[in-house]
DNA sequence: ACATTGCGGTTCGATCATTGAACCGAAGCA
DNA sequence: TGCTTCGGTTCAATGATCGAACCGCAATGT
């Protein structure tokens, strides 16, 4: 999205933006939180230029919103995952996910949030109505529409419940 | 910041983005936010090329984000306002200012936001802590920070406390 | 040992968006 | 009538994004 700051701006919201401003960053984003932790798995879900997904994951790793190390599973190959400044943007992606399902998404059941420990869908300020409380993304649970709309491996994997942040691992053995 | 769709995604997060995720977009919502309403004065606030700010303007109307009239003071002129569903987007907004102070903000004493009823600052999912409920944007002050940053009349206008979506009229006699 | 494959990039032109400056018509003031 | 302001548009230059091709490494297959 950029230009690439917005220096003449006292604004925090400048400063996020400078951030996750960008185009894909924020979509990079979801999918880390989704579990997504491999460069071709984001590749694979997003559609993205490889450039483009190489230069995003750079940034976000100098920002300091995610980390970079090898592999556990497989030599030399990475895995990217949110640190807690990353995960701290739960609230915010939410917010803009309820927004656009309110407001633009075609009528459907797209995918819902919910409070692990009890079950219920959260609000669009993703709180839990029936706890009070607004739980931490590892608390959050998501199921996929039933209708596919993609069919890369990756939209299969997400299909099912899982918990926000639980590692994805494709194609493992 | 743009393509400027993300087709190949389902997700309510690209529809939302495909709205507000182009480069300066949230910026001019935020200065609506604000009270910003003539074509002038979010140019003089934003230092963002007039041509661009004419595109983002026509696009935030065209979605449906805002509204244009005929400036009601000044024939020949236009005033940009929130539309309902613009003003929706006041947590998501919230939400992300609240990420850049807590976590790329340098200390000092940056704009702040209460609710206007009872005073208390919001937190970060824009709930007042003491009330208990998310007040809409209308029930939310805001005051400037003490240094002024920047020294526009925009800037200089928007330092005392005032109401969110209150209209800004600057140089009017 | 050697070839093959998949992964995680980088590099390359072509295309598209953004930028700042210049221009323009309509309205208001003198 | 001239001069200014406002809200744009147009323009050439720069920067970002795109898809395709390339490359080095590690694991796999034979």
């Amino acid at each position: 999205m950029l230009g690439k700051d917005y220096e003449g701006q006292d604004c925090s919201l400048a400063r996020a933006l400078e951030v996750v401003g960008e185009r894909w960053t924020l979509l990079i984003v979801r999918d880390a939180f989704y579990g997504v932790r491999r460069f071709s798995d984001f590749a694979a879900h997003l559609d993205i230029p490889r450039a483009v997904l190489s230069d995003r994951l750079a940034g976000l790793v100098e920002d300091g919103l995610m980390q970079r190390r090898p592999d556990p599973e497989r030599a030399g190959r990475e895995v990217y995952e949110l640190t807690r400044d990353g995960r701290e943007l739960w609230p915010a992606l939410h917010a803009l996910m309820s927004w656009g399902k309110r407001f633009r998404d075609k009528p459907g059941a797209p995918r819902a949030f919910r409070h692990a420990a009890c079950g219920t869908v959260l609000d669009e300020h993703s709180a839990c109505p029936t706890c009070g409380i607004t739980p931490p993304a590892e608390d959050v649970t998501t199921v996929g529409a039933r209708k596919p709309f993609r069919d890369d491996a990756v939209s299969a994997a997400l299909q099912p419940e899982r918990h926000l942040l639980d590692p994805l691992l494709l194609s493992d053995r």
